[in-house]
DNA sequence: TGAAAGTATAGACTATGCTCTACTGTTGTC
DNA sequence: GACAACAGTAGAGCATAGTCTATACTTTCA
C-alpha cells in the first residue's frame, strides 16, 4: 500500500509517517526498478509497527529508544527477559522522575511556607 | 559588578547569564554615557535574581514562565493570594504530569504481563 | 487533455534551555 | 607596545517530536 493509505490504516499523520521513515523507525521499499514512479510500498507488518510505536511512545520510550529497539523487538531477535529488562529499565527511569516531581513538590510546599511568613 | 564576577557570585555560567538576559529574566544597565566601553552593570539585586531563578526551576517553572512573574514577584507587585495562586496551579501540574507517570507504569505493568503470556 | 489528488524530497519552523562558536572590541599587566 | 583576559553581539547547534512549506513529479478521473 501506499503511504496515504498507510496513514488511514494506522491513524499516524502523512507527515509523522514521513518522520518516522528517516528516523529509521519504518522503511517502505520502491517497487520494480522498471517502475517509472519512485513511490514507496508499505505491507501489512508497517501497519502493525505504526501501532507498535504508538504503544512504545504511550509508554515513554522515545524515538530514538524506539529507533534501537524496534527491529529486535519486531522480528523477535530479542528474548523474553530481555525485553522484561528494557520494560523494568523504562519503568525504574519513570519511577525516578517521579520521585523527582514529588521533590519539587516538597520544594513549592516549603515555598508557600515561607511566602505565607514573609506576610506576618 | 561585571558579568564575570556576576557569574562566580551566583554560580551561574556566563552563558547562561546572557541567555537569561536576552530572555529578559534580569538586565544590567550600561555605565554613563561617556564610558567608551559598552560592558554591562549588575547590581547585588540581579544575584539575587539568579538565586530566585535558580530556586523557580527547581520547582519546575520554565524560563518563559519566571519571565513573565520575575518582576512583579520580585519587586512584590504581586499579592501573597496572588503568589500562592501561581504556586498552588503549579502544584497541580505537577501531580497531574505525576498522574500521567503513574499511568505509564500501569501500562507498562500490561505490556510485561503481555510479553509474559506470548512466551507461554 | 487538463485539473485535482497523491507522492517525493529537502529543508524550515515550533518550543525548551541552554551551550558554544566566531568575531570584534576593551582592559589590565608586563 | 604586546599579549592575555575579559566583554560584547550575532547566530549556530543540540535533543525532542513532530509539523509544515516549497517544489516537482505522477497518477487518476471526468
Amino acid at each position: 500500500m501506499q503511504i496515504g493509505a498507510l496513514s488511514k490504516r494506522s491513524g499516524v499523520s502523512i507527515h509523522t509517517i514521513r518522520f518516522y521513515e528517516r528516523s529509521g523507525l519504518i522503511k517502505g521499499r520502491r517497487k520494480a526498478p522498471g517502475e517509472r514512479n519512485n513511490y514507496l510500498d508499505y505491507d501489512e507488518e508497517t501497519v502493525e509497527r505504526l501501532l507498535l510505536i504508538r504503544d512504545a511512545k504511550s509508554i515513554g520510550f522515545t524515538i530514538g529508544e524506539i529507533g534501537r529497539l524496534i527491529d529486535v523487538w519486531f522480528n523477535d531477535q530479542i528474548t523474553t527477559p530481555e525485553k522484561l529488562k528494557v520494560l523494568d529499565e523504562k519503568l525504574l527511569s519513570i519511577e525516578a522522575r517521579i520521585k523527582e516531581l514529588k521533590e519539587m513538590k516538597k520544594l513549592i510546599a516549603g515555598f508557600k511556607q515561607s511566602v505565607l511568613s514573609e506576610e506576618c
